[in-house]
RNA sequence: GCCCACGUAACUCAGUAGGUAGAGUACUUCCUUGGUAAGGAAGAAGUCACCGGUUCGAAUCCGGUCGUGGGCUCCA
């Protein structure tokens, strides 16, 4: 056999081996006890190999240890084959494994069997874990042939692990096997066991084989693991934070908005504080709108059974529809958008190419059935309202209009103080209307507008509407869910069904290109995102209630009107609470409820004429006049700072 | 829609062999007038989600419906 020769990345020695030797051996040569010791994997270039693997090139290689991403992801996939075989030494081989990768934030195993887990399941599949991981059991890798793959999961009448080699190509694969739990898959993995050490399973849950509903649901187990026990418990402190922003429990305790079994679900009643919110909101968008040249609409609830026939709802969209209602023997149905009307105030008269670009935005509530289990308190709901616009243009000027659209867009979040997000770039889909020229004349004016933006984004590839391409903008949640607020789309389809048209300067008629575009995209889900963003301590400016005067004593009470009466004037959002209590608690409920500046109000600052104000933050500022009050609460407007 | 869990006062939760319910917070009243995160006392408040079954008797056991949560699928 061959020598090689081989190296550490950054180490001076380089050593000469025999081809078939294992990595672990040469790491006895090349590297220190102690880094040998935490050895996972060994890397070399992008590639992971074994401990076990063998040289059979010349190799410059870096040792995988816990404390590398890779390692770490290493660790929770190898934890996925301990959990699946301490799953199956507790319930029996009649338990079919189908596959456990690991995730982002840990690991799963999904499994098929006729009873379901149940939680107290969790801890003894952690407790034979523990067993299992005590055994220091080595995962030893063989590769073998397709067709010996196949035997050897005919024999232990594991289906899904047939159904996975049917879709492998290569001629050969890999096992794994720790103790008699044997394994597809591609590895590596940790030397043995003993390397798995903390580690938690977090949660049951449905999931269907392959994602595809058509297909049987298996019994999914969650889990996560780390290289050190303080990553896990910093992890678990981590959610049980982001657990307290929840926009949910936020939202009834600051009395944002509620939802009601008798009203039904997915349906939000706006309490007045988070009415206000939503107001404030609304109006800086308008304003917003107003200074890009965009024009307010308003369009009904309701539309007759036509109208979405001729958008082709009926045709695309219905599963999301709600059912028709029969008014004077016309079937009208609720809206699941807003362009069929945009349209229509289109069509009400003849268009010139001189009055392009038309910028058309509203406000348009809009109601969708979305399946039970997809409803989740603000974030998807049945009826929302979305920021919505349509953009109605020459194709010369799509390029620009995108780029307009996307400033504007980022210039929104901003002033939310969103300033990550990722966007991703949706191309044709398998099933779509208009021309190939149209998509790509369209996909490239996204992309062109993208990079003049210096935004970077993902392509996803097939994921475009029927009707055109699109960009999204998705924002992280607390809890690292990821909700698409923002969506740009180019629609060929509309036009074209409402035979829209307008006269060029050839005197011709033309079919306008159209724009749907939503920044915050559903008003519900933008709040909900950014309750969670600020923790429900919402920037002074947007806060429902800005400030809450107080007083010590009944004996200032009079001068307590007096404050709150001229702050109403100067258009300051205040409340007072002259309840007989003490001072403490009621700086404690302003507190509680997030107000961010208290007015303390005593003799001291009745003799002064004067208002001591306590921030949020527990800090004091020094007393000052009730009108130099008024002016430092309008100075926190992002607008009046520009 | 699918899988699992859950549903007790406005909120957070007890209720562990089936015998018509309990705490803290909030609410109301009274006492207390107290300078930077909870002063004290009393009171009122629940068809134990809903419907049906088993039982002498159901918050508790069984079935169904609705809703909520965690996922899957789908999406703003």
């Amino acid at each position: 056999m061959a020598d090689y020769t081989v190296s550490l990345l950054g180490g001076e020695k380089t050593i000469t081996v025999a081809g078939g030797t294992m990595l672990g051996e040469i790491l006895k040569e090349l590297a220190s006890n102690k880094a040998r010791k935490q050895a996972l994997a060994v890397k070399s270039g992008s590639d992971l190999f074994d401990l076990t693997a063998t040289v059979e090139s010349d190799l410059v290689v870096e040792i995988v240890s816990a404390a590398s991403p890779e390692g770490l992801n290493l660790i929770r996939h190898s934890c996925a084959h301990l959990m699946a075989h301490a799953v199956v030494d507790l319930f029996g081989t009649e338990t079919k494994v189908a596959i456990g990768p690991a995730t982002d934030d840990g690991f799963y195993y999904d499994f098929d069997r006729e009873a379901p887990f149940v939680p107290d399941d969790l801890e003894r599949i952690e407790a034979r874990m523990t067993e299992l991981a005590g055994k220091a059991l080595p995962f030893v890798r063989t590769t073998v042939t397709i067709d010996e793959a196949r035997q050897l999961f005919e024999s232990r009448q594991q289906g899904y692990k047939l159904e996975l080699l049917d879709g492998i190509e290569a001629e050969t694969v890999n096992l794994y096997q720790v103790g008699d739990f044997v394994d597809l898959c591609r590895g590596p993995h940790v030397p043995n066991t003993g390397f798995l050490k903390t580690y938690k399973l977090t949660r049951l849950a449905g999931a269907y084989w392959r994602g595809d509903e058509h297909r049987p649901m298996l019994q999914r187990i969650y889990g996560t693991a780390f290289g050190d026990p303080k990553e896990l418990k910093d992890y678990l402190h981590k959610l049980e934070e982001a657990r307290k922003r929840d926009h949910r429990k936020l939202g009834r305790e600051l009395e944002l908005f509620t939802m009601q079994d008798q009203v039904g679900p997915g349906l939000i009643l706006w309490q007045p504080k988070g009415a206000l919110l939503r107001k404030l909101i609304e109006d800086r968008w308008r304003e917003e709108h107003y200074r890009h040249n965009y024009e307010l609409l308003y369009t009904p609830h309701i539309a007759r059974r036509d109208l979405w026939k001729t958008s082709g709802h009926l045709d695309f969209y219905s599963e999301n529809m709600y059912s028709p209602i029969e008014i004077d023997e016309v079937s009208y149905q609720l809206k699941p958008m807003n362009c069929p009307f945009h349209i229509a105030i289109y069509n009400t008269r003849k268009r010139s190419y001189r009055e392009f670009p038309i910028r058309w935005c509203e406000l348009g509530t809009v109601y969708r059935y979305e399946k039970t289990g997809a409803l989740h308190g603000l974030m998807r709901v049945r009826g929302f309202t979305q920021d919505d616009a349509h953009i109605f243009c020459r194709p010369d000027q799509l390029e620009e209009e995108i780029f307009n659209i996307i400033d504007l867009n980022l210039q929104i979040l901003r002033l939310f103080g969103f300033e990550d997000y990722d966007v991703y770039l949706s191309t044709r889909p398998e099933k779509y209307v208009g021309s190939d020229e149209h998509w790509v004349q369209a996909t490239e004016a996204l992309k062109m507008a993208l990079e003049k933006k210096g935004l970077a984004y993902e392509v996803d590839p097939g994921e475009g509407v029927f009707y055109g391409p699109k960009i999204d903008i998705k924002i992280k949640d607390v809890l690292g869910r990821s909700w698409q607020c923002s969506t740009i789309q180019v629609d060929f389809n509309l036009p074209e069904r409402f035979e829209i048209s307008y006269t060029g300067d050839d005197g011709q008629a033309h079919q306008p290109i159209m724009i749907h575009r939503a920044l915050m995209g559903s008003l519900e889900r933008f709040i909900g995102v950014l309750i969670e963003h600020y923790a429900g301590a919402f920037p002074v400016w947007l806060a429902p209630v800005q400030a809450r005067v107080m007083n010590i004593t009944d004996a200032q009470l009079d001068y307590v009107e007096e404050v709150y009466r001229e702050l109403r004037r100067q258009g300051v959002r205040v409340e007072k609470d002259i309840r007989n209590e003490k001072l403490n608690y009621k700086i404690r409920e302003a507190q509680v409820q997030k107000v961010p500046y208290m007015l303390i109000i005593g003799d001291q600052e009745v003799a002064s004429g004067q208002v001591t104000v306590r921030l949020r933050d527990g800090k004091n500022l020094p007393p000052m006049s009730v009108v130099d009050f008024a002016e430092l609460v309008g100075s926190q407007d992002p607008e009046a700072k520009d």
